[in-house]
DNA sequence: GTGATTGTGGGAGAAAGTGGGAATAAGTGG
DNA sequence: CCACTTATTCCCACTTTCTCCCACAATCAC
């Protein structure tokens, strides 16, 4: 599961060193897209190939499937960790989330984010606020037994 | 599985070369036909032939199914990587999608598409609205775990 | 302290993307 | 049927980018 949050760099080829406690959830490569909060989302294998296939099902005719196609697929890249625990972000996703040399990686169980400093800081706040949290996740039914 | 997004150049011979990640996929060649987007599709022979499969087991009584052959079949062409990877593109196709020297290889799973960079620009304006990305995600329900 | 692990940087070779020449094939008009 | 023009195919060459590999500093474990 991928838990924490790290403060990374990326070198100037784009590279990104994964946090160790990460790796062996990477082992056979992973997957990254856009995420819907101008940050990134890398998932294992088999988390993206079952997303995947649901839109790959729907019919091509239909304009709002081929809108949800280029959504996942055009913003999407396959990923392979390197010797040195690495994964290089393509160009077009390290400016669709604002990426420059620093950049936070969130573990949030399934999967985990990369987000510029200045995006992710304003995430924190909203955690941080109090009277958001109180009442904000009363609509869910959540009980730890 | 076709992925990501390239800006790749059609020479003045109107030949485009294929990503290298696409290439495999394409070993057997690939069929290019008009998209439903002022685009091109390009599919692997396995995927067009499924598609056209289902085309051509629709009624020639119905108008609009004898408008889909049309532009499946008419607009449609076989193609085959060369040796340093390129496929050539037919001029009425260039026109259609109203392509120049740069183009937009988009990939969408099953196949990939080309794009003139003005209407690509149009279409990622529309996916980065996030008004239109809640709305077509609404469609699933997605957990990824 | 010492050895292993982690995060970071960079160089060299390989691969990718691009362009163009020349031979071949295809279409056109006499 | 033949000459002519146009388009297509097959090479080869060049530049840029990427990928693989190694090196080094900082941190952690024992």
């Amino acid at each position: 599961m991928f838990l924490g949050q790290y403060q990374h760099n990326l070198d100037n080829k784009g590279r990104l060193t994964i946090p160790a406690r990460y790796r062996d959830l990477l082992a056979e490569g992973a997957y990254i897209t856009q995420g819907f909060d101008r940050n990134l989302m890398v998932m294992t294998v088999d988390a993206f190939e079952a997303f995947s296939q649901r839109v790959r099902s729907m019919s091509i005719t239909d304009p709002k499937a081929r809108l949800l196609r280029r959504l996942l697929f055009s913003k999407g890249e396959r990923l392979e960790v390197d010797k040195s625990g690495r994964i290089l972000i393509p160009q077009f996703l390290r400016q669709a989330a604002n990426l420059d040399s620093e950049v936070v990686v969130v573990g949030v169980g399934d999967y985990f984010e990369i987000w510029s400093p200045q995006n992710w800081n304003e995430q924190a706040a909203r955690l941080q606020d109090a009277e958001t949290n109180s009442d904000l996740f009363a609509v869910f039914d959540i009980s730890p037994g």
